[in-house]
Parts: C-alpha cells; structure tokens; sequence
DNA sequence: GGGGTCAGTGTGACTTTATCACTGAACGGA
DNA sequence: TCCGTTCAGTGATAAAGTCACACTGACCCC
C-alpha cells in the first residue's frame, strides 16, 4: 500500500492524511495519462510500470523525451500545478502501471511540511534536467546508427516494436529506421519481422 | 540592494538574514562561472546580465542549452546543492552580469520557510524543463535555415559573433553556418564580414 | 613597411540523414 | 476469401554533417 520511497519518510501524521487524500490508479498499457494543452489534476507519485513521455513538434514529428518508473515523480505535473499552464508533451503507458495521485492541497502541506519531500521533488526535477540534456546532445551529434544500436542493445530480445514507434524513440524518421535495421540484418545483427526485430548475441 | 524578485516576497527577518548572507558578485563578460564536472557553492540569483548555459557533448561538439537573464535562478545549481553531483554543463557570461549568491544553509532555510521561494524555484525548474523540451524539438526536427533566420531575426543588427560561435548556439557545424550564411548573403538578406553579420531589413 | 602568425572564413568532395512518393507484404475482420 | 488497413522496403532527391584544405584579414614584431 502507497509503497513510494518518498511517502515513507513523512512524518506519522502526514503519512496519515496521505492514506486518506491520496488515490491510487492504475493505467493499462497504451492509456494515454494526458496530452499537451490539458491541466492536471493531482501529481502522480509512481508506484510501478513504466510510462514515456513525448512531445509532438510543429512539424509533425514526435519524440520520445524521458521516461518514468517505479519510485518516479512526474515533474511535468508539479509544473502544472504549480504554474496553472497546461502540459507541453503527453505521457503514455508503455506497461501497466500503477500511481498514487497527490491532490493539490496535500501536494501543498507536504511541500510545506517536510524537508525529505523537497528533496524527492527536487530530485526528480534534477534527474529530467540531465536526462533532457544529455538528450538534446544525442539528438544534436551523435550518429543515428549508433543510437539505434545501442537502443536495441539496451532492451532484451525479441523486441516488439514499429519501425514507427522505434523512430518516434529515437526522433527521427521511420524510413531512417526501416533503412538502418535493414542495414543490421544484412550484417547479421538483428532479424527482422513484422513488428518485431531480434537482436543476436 | 538585492533587487530580486524572489527575495522581495521574504518575511522580514528572513530578508534581514538574506541580506548579511548573500553576496553580490559581479561576473565581466566571457567570464566561466563553472564548468562541467565542478562542483557549486551556492545558488545564483541573478540580478542582471546575460549567461548561457552550455555543454559539450562526447563528439566534442557544443549546443548552447538555454540562457539566463535578470530574475533568474540558477536550476542546475539547485539540482548540484541537492544532490552533490558536480554540473554536467558550462555557464559563461554573455553581458556583464551581477548575481546574489544563496548559500546552502540559507538555501535550506528559504525552502523551509518561505512558500514564496519555493515557487519561484518550482516555476524556475518548470521553466527550464520547458525551454529544454522545445529545444530538443528543434534540434531534432527542424531545418537549420529556418533556424539560423529566426536566430539572426531575434537580435538586434549588427551582431558581432564568429561563425563558430553561432555554430554552437544553434548546435550545428561551423561549416554548415557559413554555408547558410553566404545563402542568405546571396539572396541579400544579410551582408557578412569577419566576426560581424549585419541583417537587412 | 614587410613578413609571419593565427583566428576566421570559403568551398569541394563525400557521407549521413531527412523527405517525398510509391510499392508490396502481412494481418485482421466481415 | 476478399478487402481494407497497417507495416515495411526502396528509389530519388534535398538537407545537413564531416573532412580536408585554401584563402583572407587582423595583428604583432622586427
């Protein structure tokens, strides 16, 4: 129950209210949990699954910005919160995943009230500021080739995925990925199937 | 003294303890506030100026990331005081700039204490997280002469800044700058010399 | 002033990535 | 089984990145 490092450290009496005011939820996987322009309602503490973040530019194009996971706070939602604006990306379920939902109020007192829960939230915003950063260096110079492979290397095989999909995490066109992983199968690296690439070794 | 929004908002006797611990410093342009790897002794309010925020990726190339003007904090300093990491990226000084230096013991106090603070840090985070967002969009799916326009257009004729220079704010080759420069010269929107662009219009 | 030095710029050749247009293959209903 | 839809492959072309090297203006120093 609420089992989210940074619930854990409250003080008995918040922790108390925290059991009342907060909601869990949980979300099927490909359950969009908002999309740019909307408001939000409460901050989501993460309890486990795993949720991706994307943005969609004036282009068309999307791409994967970070990603969330057990014991992750979705710093998107503190700046709505905060800031009253809407979200700027959308967040979509990769696998079923549970959140505790912190109403505003609480969100408030606990901000106000304890030391440990700042430093969670701040934390966590530290964490997407590097993660956006090193994005945007990977984005800006290094080599698509590159990036993909170290993207299959990083998942275990067999991967189910759209070259689509695969292009939308890595940022760039799906002809780019469909020509890359072709590339690889002629190396011998992956086979290639519909909606599925295995990766050998 | 102290003219930074931020602190304004301060209950009395918390301005009065800003006031004998902060320090004002003063930064001449071109001046390394820090570099990647070091590590932070405050947090920098700033007062007035211009400072970009930078960093260099494996390839050894450089993207300007954002920058910082009067009013604003320094988020990856909060997140190097939190968390004790040194900076992944480089502050330098555009325009000659003055900061009020927080440190970490007042830091602490303010986030306590001081509801007001706290949201000029959460909106100063969101901010960030924003601008950076936008940018990896841009990096990633925008035409680079599109781009350098928008770039030349938001500044004030003439500008003195290097091909190189501008190369990096743009997270581009210098090459590739020169190139779209001579373009735009050709089609008379811009007249080039050394270290100087001068837009028409 | 002439010569040397060096940062800054120009450009050709080539590779990588993006875009556009279209084809065909695989899959899932009806 | 047929049909519509999603997914994947590919040629042609344009944009951007990389490598190599030549040129030029600014400055210093004798």
């Amino acid at each position: 129950m609420l089992q989210h490092s940074i619930l854990e450290t409250l003080p008995r009496e918040l922790q108390k209210e925290a059991l009342e005011s907060i909601q869990v939820m949980r979300f099927p996987p490909g359950k969009i949990l908002f999309r740019a322009g909307e408001h939000c309602q409460g901050l989501p503490l993460m309890l486990s699954g795993a949720i991706k973040v994307q943005m969609t530019g004036v282009s068309g194009n999307s791409i994967v910005l970070y990603r969330m996971g057990a014991d992750d706070i979705c710093t998107l939602s503190i700046g709505c919160l905060m800031t009253g604006y809407g979200y700027r990306a959308e967040a979509i379920v990769d696998e079923e995943a549970e959140a505790a939902m912190v109403p505003r109020g609480l969100f408030d007192r606990l901000m106000d009230q304890s030391a440990a829960f700042r430093l969670g939230i701040m934390e966590s915003y530290g964490r997407r500021l590097d993660d956006l950063m090193l994005l945007v260096e990977e984005v800006a110079f290094r080599r698509m080739d590159e990036r993909l492979e170290e993207w299959l290397q990083a998942r275990k095989s067999p991967i189910h995925i759209t070259h689509q999909e695969l292009a939308v995490e890595l940022g760039t066109a799906r002809e780019v990925v469909s020509r890359l992983l072709k590339e690889l199968e002629r190396k011998g690296r992956v086979s290639l199937a519909r909606g599925r690439i295995d990766v050998s070794g």
